[in-house]
DNA sequence: GGCTCTCGATACCCTGGGGGTATGGATTCC
DNA sequence: GGAATCCATACCCCCAGGGTATCGAGAGCC
């Protein structure tokens, strides 16, 4: 098969309706219908059952759907991963506030390495890491455990410590110099993308989150390196049993690259002296 | 990028030579030159270094012939599946004597399920069964941990043995009641594929390797439910410390074959009675 | 029931790119 | 230095893939 034709599918199999689906391929609607009548007749196998008046999958079609998606998304990240390959230039991706204050102690390092290139560090927002990661954009992402998911990438665990509270300078806990969890029992929690709503205000990134402690209207428990960037109007506490976060450093499980492997060194010396 | 062109370039990688990789493709030398220059190009990178005399990988080269080739193998698996996914029929690949047994109770049981659809149990060589759920060719394997790796797949586990020796008639031990491991000590083992050498001769499928023994060649650890099916010249000996070995079925992770779904319940119930 | 609107399929045309052959030019080997 | 090898270039040709116009089948509306 090919993967322009996969392409077309996967389009018309996600907006069921050819019209739209040659919209967003920027082509005309016939040649489209063609190319799926060719893919379905060299198959052998029905993909779509389209009346004049509705489009739907089969479960031949939805087989292709799901392996088809996964399929075009191998296709570009392996396309990324080639041209950066070619470049000479590393880029790192990390949610804010989550390097555990050493991202600078290891850009330090890793330069000093004669042999070291550029690293270019992508800010982006809450759970998208794995993503870039995923998607090729990334060489090296800084996760955190137990939120983020290792799933099919190599990692190193770099650094764990206690998750603190961080709340609004007039919270009535503002002031305890130590806080157990059963006194967060009823507290509002923001609502993390990915994970099940719980009530508490959705956060897509991180000042974000910090207005919305400051304001009141929610709180939360952050890795205690989170404490040196805080807002002057807000203020962390320690919380003794709060649970503890991993930071990892993870890549493509079968990376070669010498720069990455290299950083990655870098990355557990500073962590672990 | 065109999966046709990667297809181009997974074969002059692997060639290193752009007259043979044409052959192999079925096509003449020149347009594939020109597509490999179309592909670095557009892409901006160099994925080979040649002379008028040699072809190389540039690092960005090996990169996209090690992600090139995975994206292929998962192309052509969406389609295999694709394609069985519209056939009703399932697709067990087994090696032979693995079953423990119980394939025909299974068979059996799902067979009663009015739902239930044809299986073609496919019978595969030591190690393959991975290869072909892998490629999309089957539906479920019967895997035997800890040979087969079941990475990458969801599983269930049906049945756990101990291994049993496997004598020739003729051999020393072969009239003894019970054996240890260290009565085997210095007895030539099989080489299995996808194994490190030991010395011992290297075994394909079952029959060639029911000969060997026979000759006295090597002698082999099978599961105990191999009994059954020995040749009247071998004999088998139970080993009280010999390791045991767990038979499973395992399928793709993210199947959501309505009929698998119930083979899979089928084989589980079986074996749990 | 007939008018209209929607939407996929069909008919037909046209262009560009992918493939072919012939040949050049560089390097190696005898 | 001549021959052989092998990738690149030059040039041609064809059809696959894309466009426009239109059909035909359902659905909804009055």
């Amino acid at each position: 098969m090919d993967s322009r034709e996969l392409r077309y599918f996967v389009a018309v199999a996600e907006e069921l309706h050819f019209g739209r689906a040659a919209t967003r391929l920027g082509m005309a609607q016939p040649p489209l219908s063609r190319a799926i009548q060719h893919l379905e007749r060299r198959m052998g196998v029905a993909l779509l059952d389209r009346t004049s008046r509705s489009v739907a999958l089969t479960a031949a079609g939805e087989v292709l759907l799901r392996e088809g998606r996964r399929v075009l998304t191998a296709l570009t990240a392996a396309e990324r991963r080639t041209q950066r390959a070619g470049s000479a230039r590393l880029v790192l991706a990390m949610k804010p506030v989550s390097d555990g204050d050493l991202l600078g102690e290891i850009l330090a390092d890793y330069a000093a390495d004669p042999a070291s290139i550029e690293v270019e560090v992508r800010i982006c927002g809450i759970g998208e890491q794995s993503g870039l990661l995923r998607a090729g954009e990334a060489d090296a992402a800084l996760l955190r455990f137990p939120h983020d998911d290792p799933e099919g990438f190599a990692h190193e665990e770099l650094l764990t410590e206690r998750d603190v509270a961080v709340l609004p300078r007039t919270h009535r806990l503002a002031d305890r110099g130590s806080l157990t969890m059963a006194d967060l029992d009823g507290e509002q929690f923001p609502h993390w993308p990915g994970h099940p709503p719980n009530g508490g205000p959705l956060v897509r990134d991180t000042a974000q989150l910090m207005q919305l402690i400051a304001l009141g209207r929610t709180i939360a428990l952050l890795p205690g390196s989170a404490r040196q960037h805080l807002r002057p109007d807000l203020v962390s506490v320690p919380v003794t049993d709060a649970p503890m976060t991993t930071m990892a450093i993870a890549w493509p499980e079968d990376s070669r690259s010498r720069p990455l492997a290299a950083f990655v060194e870098a990355a557990v010396k500073v962590a672990r002296r």
